[in-house]
Formats: C-alpha cells, sequence, structure tokens
DNA sequence: ATAAAACAGACTAAAATAGTCGGAATTAAA
DNA sequence: TTTAATTCCGACTATTTTAGTCTGTTTTAT
C-alpha cells in the first residue's frame, strides 16, 4: 500500500512550480535540474496536474508551466488525486461510484475501507499547498542556493 | 496505493475466525468454504497473523485456529499492520526508524507522508475486531445460512 | 530559420502481487 | 498403529504494475 513516485514526485514537483513560477512560466528543465526527477518523467506528472486544471502551460520557446490558481486555493488532496486517483486502499471504497461487488451490501469490511478513505482525504483536503510552499522557505532560508536534496525524492 | 489481497483477505479471513472459533478451533477448510479464498493462500495470510501473535494454532487433526485474545481487544489496526507491515504510504515516514533518505531534515514532503498515516493509524487503532463481529452478525441476522458472499472479497 | 519548449504515446526492464504446488511434521481418532 | 486431517514451510510462476525511457510532433519566442 505504497504510495507509487507519481504521487511523491508529483507533489515535490508541484512545490517547485509554487515556488518558482511567480513571475514567470517555470520549463520543466529547470524543475528537473532541482528536484533530480528526470523530464521526460515529469511531463507524465505534469501532464496530470494539467487534466487535472492545477496547472497551466505556455507552450513554445520561453514557456513552461505556472499553477492555475493560488497554492491556498490547492489542496495537497487535489494534488495527490490528480497524480494517483481515487485515494481510497481499495476498488470498492472509492468515491467515483464504482460499486464493483455484487455482495457490497453485506460487505463488513467494506466500512472499515471507507473509514479509512474518509480519514485520508479529510487529512490531505486540509493541507494546502500554500503551507508546504512556506514550510519550504522556513527550511532553505539560510541558503543562497536552496537545497538540491536530490538524494531524497521521498 | 491500494492495499493488497493479504489486508483484504485477511481481514476477512480473521473476522471468520471470530464468529466461528468460539468453541472450537476452525480449520482453514472452513474458512477458505465460507470466504472463497483458497487454503494455501490462507496458509500465508493466517501464517502472518499468528506471527503477530493475533491467533494461535492447534496441530493435527481436529485442529485450525484460535483467536489469541479477545476480539475487544484486537484492533483492525493490529490485523492490518501484521498482514500488510507498517501502514505508511511511503517508507521515510514509517515508524519502524527507518529513515532512508539523507536529506529528511530538509524533506517538504515528509510531513506531508506523516500526517497521513498517522491518520490512517489513527483510525484503524480504534476500530476493534469485535464490532466487525457484531456488525456481520447484524447483517446476517435474518439468514440460517450466513451469506457465502464470496463476488465479494473486498 | 532556429532553438526551446510543451505534447503524445509507444515501448521496456524490473519489481511486486497473487497466488499455486509439493511435501513434511503433528496429532486426534479409528 | 495406521489413517486422515490438519498445520507448517518454502520454492516456484504467471500476471500485473511500476517506473521510467525514447522517438517524434507541435508550438512559439527570438
Amino acid at each position: 500500500m505504497k504510495l507509487s513516485t507519481k504521487g511523491r514526485y508529483g507533489l515535490k514537483a508541484i512545490i517547485d512550480l509554487a515556488i518558482y513560477s511567480d513571475k514567470e512560466p517555470v520549463a520543466l528543465s529547470s524543475v528537473a535540474e532541482r528536484t533530480g526527477i528526470s523530464i521526460s518523467y515529469l511531463e507524465q506528472l505534469i501532464a496530470k496536474l494539467k487534466k487535472a486544471e492545477l496547472v497551466n502551460s505556455i507552450r513554445g520557446a520561453q514557456g513552461g508551466y505556472v499553477l492555475a490558481k493560488s497554492p491556498k486555493e490547492i489542496s495537497v488532496g487535489d494534488i495527490l488525486r490528480a497524480l494517483e486517483g481515487n485515494l481510497s486502499l481499495v476498488e470498492c471504497a472509492g468515491d467515483d461510484g464504482t460499486n464493483i461487488c455484487e455482495g457490497a451490501d453485506m460487505c463488513v469490511t467494506k466500512v472499515v475501507w471507507k473509514k479509512i478513505s474518509d480519514s485520508i482525504n479529510e487529512t490531505v483536503d486540509k493541507m494546502m499547498l500554500s503551507e508546504l510552499v512556506d514550510e519550504s522557505k522556513v527550511i532553505n532560508k539560510n541558503d543562497e542556493q536552496p537545497k538540491r536534496n536530490s538524494s531524497c525524492l521521498g
């Protein structure tokens, strides 16, 4: 039940975007440089974020990506769901109306999975991207150069 | 980030045990019959539950398994951790002291993963096996034969 | 024109999952 | 004391998922 690298790297990537796309669009090449994630893979991740309308793209030379709205309005839940799909631990407890088991009515364990995914969603929905950006600035406030930190893609 | 069948089937299995092992040990063959999970696979699952000291085994003919303690004292968290390992969504936020990333101190996303796993653990630790057993009895109270329900291994 | 970028999608190696299988050890009962 | 039921053990395998890479196309500022 581990999160895939899509979720982990993708969150890193959008935090990077949030920090650096204030003035001008940020190219994936520079995100890649700072985070240590390959451009090719970033393309996959950012495509999901774009599809979820969390980021916008500017094509062509000097193009790149910007947040589609304020980091205060983007929750970690929005980001993770965009990257990973629904955050339920089992298919049958998802919010997307997929009720795949026939016997779901009389399924005792379903309430367990439902409670777990509710608590996950609640937790991630009240964390905002802006908080992570702030936290990141605190961590790096003493450095001219922000930490490269490519060893920790956590 | 889905739970594996170990967690899903294993929980079903221990609920079945809790219901039927009041008087005498329950053989895996009968658990298999009721749940629709193969005996071979059940062996794997129950081995984990035994290792975690949630069930005891009686070997030989007429043997089987019983709960190691009252269902009131076994939390869903105990069960799922026995089956799945720690319930953290990433390695670096586990409780087992594994701090694998070097840059973990300056890792912004780590607090995200920590909050999520805390909320998961909190949720599953306050659900007790006894509650699921009770719930299961309510669901099946009108039937002479409990639901076979093999279509829903949720 | 050129170069820098986003965009699209096919492709692949490695790892994890979801089991099965064969046999050995133990023990109640016939 | 044999038999059958059971736990126990570990190796094995097919399938699926993950984690990317690679090739090429389109767009656009300079």
